[in-house]
DNA sequence: CTACGGGTTCGAGCGCACTCTAAGTCAAGG
DNA sequence: CCTTGACTTAGAGTGCGCTCGAACCCGTAG
């Protein structure tokens, strides 16, 4: 598979490949004899893994810690377990702090629907939004 | 207040918060005589919230589209509402990837502390690392 | 009076993760 | 043979969100 390929299949530029390839994050890819790179259809199921670990907000530097280690073979899986056991609890204190983000988002949306809705019902800012006073209170709702 | 102080309160550098305030973030704060920014403990909610935006990953040119309908007061209501909205679904959307990335997170790493146990029993390759086999499957547990 | 510990402005610099440009190479199709 | 288009490299440029430096100002304590 040449580099346009596997752009396609992996939703990554070739240049963020070529890029990639460069700091180290995919391996040294074999080239043909005219020096393209030909990947191995194996290559796809790292860049996905790699996809999910910047989804998670690990840094370049991170992965760079894994791949190395990846590369370096058997021996080192203890700490590769170490790294994403370690990135697995910051992505969850993460997904904690959204969550409680989000309480905060549905309040402050809240707010705006009652404003909204009162606005509506008493026509105390805008003449031009106002709706019969009985079908108000349903109005705008989604 | 002054900036010292409301660094220090809010948790932003005194250098961050002239820069929001440069860019509009912030509003424009009253000056003393000596032309030094002091603040009202009412702008830490503010600041507070733009946190709650900035952790849920709002771009800050998003933050400045709610910040400028904020400062425009109300009849803005509705569109700060929708832009709420919008950004909630997103954020809605990132926790349930990585809610997904986590998955796949734990399968990983479930399967490197499998290895590591098969090692600690049958000793393949860390000879330092060997314990009784009778205890070696409580070993590691976390 | 002077030193110090804040503050001010403006603009440059930084770290990250790409993203693109320029100039060149190569293989296949017309 | 010539064009086309996908590839190659090294290196420059981009966008974001700060972060810092330089030079200066000001009020208070010693």
């Amino acid at each position: 598979m040449k580099i346009g390929e596997l752009a396609k299949r992996s939703g990554l530029s070739a240049h963020t490949i070529r890029y990639y390839e460069r700091i180290g994050l995919l391996p040294y890819a074999d080239r043909d004899r005219s020096s393209r790179r030909d990947y191995d259809a194996s290559i796809l199921t790292w860049i996905e893994f790699l996809g999910r670990l910047k989804a998670t907000g690990m840094p370049i530097r991170e992965m760079l810690r894994y791949a190395a280690l990846r590369e370096k073979g058997s021996g080192t899986e203890a700490q590769r377990r170490e790294l994403l056991d370690q990135h697995r609890t910051r992505v969850r204190a993460h997904v904690a702090e959204l969550q409680a983000c989000l309480l905060v988002l549905d309040a402050k949306i809240a707010g705006y629907a009652d404003a909204e809705k009162r606005m509506t019902q008493y026509d105390t800012t805008l003449p031009e939004r106002r709706r019969k006073p009985a079908g108000a209170r349903q109005a705008r709702a989604r």
